[in-house]
DNA sequence: GAGTTTGAAACT
DNA sequence: CAGTTTCAAACTC
């Protein structure tokens, strides 16, 4: 395919020329003609070109594919699509041309038009039928997928398909001429294979038109030269942003979004995150770099290097912002931008910030109603852009985009509250993000912020350090044997450099040193992936905010420790408890001892968790009650929570329709939903970027990829599913559910849920389409991201209800109990979830909670095509399985 | 402000 | 994974 597009159009030629030739001389030949000249075709060139194209890719894409797909496959395939549905519509208008387009068209369209099942009309030509079944063949002969996923992916790959067929060679000419032009980088490689995507689709495009006037091959090939340098000329005009009005013309179907939305992603690196498209303008910019250094800049915002290269990669940006056109108009699915967006939501970098800076929010802030949280959240969001900005720029490293890119973001915040509120409700934002980190510290810049930070000073306010600054609420640290370059430091923890008002000794924690920051950052991050993440995130109490009832029950902090305290002799009432320092209550994840934090105490949540685990065993037998239940549940709690659904939730509750939600939600139980999910999508953020390299960040990536998908398919499927399915859940998994609502008070009732929205396992199951592919991504991430992807895991699944451990693996004995336990967290329940996903996806939506009692059993069968994938194959599998 | 306490982070 | 040490904030005086 990839070699394809320039020889098969060769080849093409030659053929159409030959048949044409025969047809007109050579009236009785004509009728031979189909198949002599398929075969003689066939034979002489094809075995050349093919050979040659499978050879040089074969060779090397067989091999490499290997390798490739880990990264790419993702990309690769959105590319092909992009192709293919991008030079469908050039086909679709050059159609109108008539046959000699369709011959003439590059390999890629060909097979595209193969793919999109040409018109009768045009099989009725037998040269169309030869020329068709030529390309078909051709197309089979380079194996179209692999081929063409280099042709499109890899631009060295180009560059060497280029070079093998001559033709391609004039417009490698334009490319190499813009590469020249523009020095190589990352980013003018992507700008390149935009130039090659562009210049092909011109190059189709041009042709057909050309074709259509001459019909004839050397005319078209005059043309088509004419057409390249025209495409010379255009590509470096394009460069630099008309690529994007280009594709915009081309294509025929409405941008879903403007390029401003993948600027503003930009700013925020999430853009990569969500789509394919990120991982293809990833992938093709050939910034492994910036994908290694995604971790680092999500920090860059912190750490002024990264608004630097925010700011050179702006074209780059741009580039991928035209690219990521392109994959929406191939895509079908345009959700995958709001998506995106929502990914974008979260800042990479911003996840330190939200949590050291923000934990100014007040507790009853957090819980605030679904509305509200979203608001809260976005504001934080901009806030925390704004801080990094800020920060960056004190740090010396100015960050140009701040401006722009916190109006880009808020737009872009606006956006995904629109596409995704319920993102930003069950997104584990943390609201009282009270990290420890964010406890102590507080931006560095609080002129501007102040107001942030006052609100987060409760706790700042408090600080009576001698390093605090009072006036600007701004907390320094102190350090004077871990160089701030550890945990130690709130500000190494804050990702923000430490300044004047800090009294540290001997810091490293300096834009001068920011390699060796950034290196320890790393290396931190390595140990534990979460290192600076958030330690303190909000429960998705929002939704039972709503509630009135509910809202008096919650707990005063719908947010939890991520790990939980293990305070002793504090009792959790001193700030020595992170707990009570971020204003949360503690929760069963924490080991403290005598706990008596204001905020809630962890007796309080382990009591629910028993007692929803009792409820459920009880209530396993009986379904009859459950849908009842189930019903009155999920009208009083769950109804609401659809608006306010996460991306992730939503589908679930789609999918379920509410009861499931319902059941998550008391399934999740104890567990601190937000904290968790809060945590997967600062991976996510994280991991954009990196999972097209394994290098960088196995886990993250997989994991990311993992949220990625699973929000626009959740999205999607949100979308598209509809919220009722009348089908009875599983008794099991209901019964227990539903006894739980009705047992439990409606306090225990009104957090259980909470937490479970927030709780992965609802995110898994969401779409009934997302769980197979959320399972294959699972399986994805475990298997490509091992130690770091257990860690991964061992969130999630901490983030897992406690009950759907429970339920789900019998044979999984969780070990909460063990104070380590907190931290890290069996794999299991993922398997879990992801069963659940399966079975849900495979049964429907309403099966959901059903899947989580069977679904475990079933498990087995699904994980196979998880399995058998390989993180190159996760995608297609991922389709596969959820086309099954 | 010095010293102590505390618990997280880091290390073994 | 568990235990120990290191570290810096929180706290007390």
């Amino acid at each position: 395919m990839d070699c394809s597009p320039e020889p098969c159009s060769i080849k093409k030629k030659d053929e159409d020329e030959e048949p044409s030739s025969i047809n007109t001389s050579l009236s009785p030949q004509l009728q031979e003609s189909p198949f002599l000249k398929f075969i003689s075709n066939l034979s002489p060139i094809q075995p050349v070109k093919s050979c040659h194209i499978t050879q040089g890719f074969v060779g090397l894409s067989s091999p490499p594919i290997v390798f490739m797909s880990p990264r790419i496959s993702c990309h690769r395939e959105t590319k092909f699509l992009e192709r293919t549905q991008s030079s469908s519509t050039e086909i679709s208008q050059s159609d109108n041309g008539g046959k000699s387009l369709v011959s003439e068209l590059p390999g890629d369209s060909i097979n595209l038009r193969s793919q999109l099942s040409l018109p009768g009309s045009f099989t009725t030509d037998t040269t169309q039928m030869d020329v068709d079944t030529k390309n078909d063949t051709n197309t089979q002969n380079c194996s179209p997928s692999p081929s063409v996923d280099e042709y499109l992916a890899d631009p060295v790959d180009i560059d060497r398909i280029y070079s093998a067929n001559p033709d391609v060679k004039q417009s490698d000419d334009a490319i190499e001429t813009l590469k020249h032009g523009s020095e190589d980088g990352p980013g003018d490689r992507a700008e390149q294979t935009l130039l090659l995507s562009q210049e092909s689709n011109k190059f189709h495009q041009e042709k057909a038109a050309c074709v259509e006037g001459s019909g004839k091959l050397e005319e078209e090939k005059l043309s088509a030269d004419v057409l390249e340098t025209q495409h010379r000329h255009d590509s470096h005009a394009q460069c630099e942003g008309s690529e994007l009005q280009e594709y915009s013309d081309q294509t025929p179907e409405p941008m879903p979004e403007p390029v401003k939305d993948a600027k503003e992603c930009e700013d925020c690196d999430e853009m990569v995150s969500t789509s394919h498209v990120s991982t293809e303008n990833i992938s093709q910019c050939g910034s492994e770099a910036t994908l290694k250094h995604h971790g680092v800049r999500r920090r860059c915002l912190q750490f002024g290097e990264v608004a630097l290269r925010s700011n050179n990669s702006n074209t780059n940006l741009n580039a991928s912002s035209s690219k990521m056109k392109m994959v929406n108009l191939s895509e079908p699915v345009t959700s995958l931008f709001p998506q995106r967006c929502s990914g974008t939501a979260k800042p990479s970098g911003i996840g330190l910030h939200l949590n050291s800076i923000i934990n100014a929010i007040p507790p009853g802030c957090a819980a605030t109603t679904g509305l509200k949280s979203t608001l809260l959240i976005s504001l934080h969001k901009m806030d925390n852009m704004k801080r990094c900005l800020i920060s960056s720029n004190m740090d010396g490293q100015a960050s140009v985009d701040t401006g722009s890119e916190s109006h880009e973001i808020v737009a872009s915040t606006a956006a995904d509250s629109l596409n995704s509120e319920s993102l930003s409700l069950a997104e584990p934002i943390p609201v009282n993000p009270a990290s420890v980190h964010g406890k102590r510290k507080l931006s560095p810049t609080n002129a501007g912020n102040s107001e942030e930070f006052n609100r987060s000073s409760p706790i700042k306010k408090k600080k009576k350090t001698s390093i605090t600054n009072d006036e600007n609420s701004c907390k320094r640290c102190n350090c004077k044997k871990s160089k701030c370059l550890k945990l130690y430091c709130d500000c190494f923890a804050a990702g923000i450099y430490c300044s004047d008002p800090c009294s540290c000794q001997g810091c490293l924690n300096r834009q001068e040193y920011q390699e060796t920051v950034l290196e320890t950052r790393r290396q931190i991050e390595s140990r534990n992936p979460l290192a600076f993440l958030p330690k303190v995130v909000q429960h998705t109490t929002d939704i039972p905010l709503t509630n009135m009832e509910d809202a008096n029950l919650t707990t005063p902090s719908s947010a939890r420790h991520k790990r939980g305290c293990n305070c002793k002799r504090s009792m959790c009432l001193k700030k020595y408890c992170e707990c009570y320092q971020a204003n949360v209550g503690c929760s069963s994840g924490c080991r403290c001892e005598g706990c008596k934090n204001a905020f809630g105490r962890k007796e309080d949540y382990v009591p629910i968790e028993h007692a929803l685990s009792k409820e459920r065993v009880v209530e396993q037998g009986s379904d009859k009650t459950f849908y009842d239940k189930l019903e009155m549940v999920v009208s009083k709690t769950e109804l609401y929570d659809l608006h306010r659904l996460s991306p992730i939730t939503p589908s679930l509750q789609c999918s379920d329709q509410g009861k499931e939600a319902a059941k998550s939600r008391l399934l999740s139980g104890k567990y601190l939903p937000s904290p968790e999910s809060a945590n997967v999508n600062m991976i996510s953020s994280h991991k954009k970027y990196t999972k097209p390299l394994p290098d960088s960040h196995p886990e993250t990536d997989s994991y990311e990829w993992q949220m990625d998908q699973l929000s626009p398919t959740c999205n999607s499927a949100a979308d598209v599913l509809t919220p009722v399915s009348s089908n009875p859940p599983e008794p099991i998994s209901f019964s227990a559910i539903t006894k739980e609502s009705a047992d439990i008070p409606q306090s225990r009732f009104s957090h259980a849920p909470i937490r479970h929205l927030s709780g992965g396992s609802l995110r898994w199951r969401s779409s009934p389409n997302t769980p197979r592919t959320r399972i294959s991504e699972t399986k994805y991430v475990e298997q490509s991201l091992e130690s770091d992807s257990r860690r991964l895991f061992d969130i999630l699944e901490d983030e897992t209800p406690d009950i759907l451990k429970e339920v789900s693996t019998p044979t999984n004995p969780v070990k909460a109990n063990s104070p380590n336990q907190k931290r890290v967290s069996p794999p299991h329940g993922h398997s879990h979830l992801r069963g659940l996903g399966l079975s849900s996806s495979s049964g429907g939506l309403r099966s959901g909670r059903k899947f989580i009692l069977k679904a475990v059993p079933s498990f087995p069968p699904l994980t196979p095509c998880a399995d058998s994938k390989g993180n190159d194959d996760d995608h297609e599998n991922l389709g596969n399985c959820s086309s099954k």
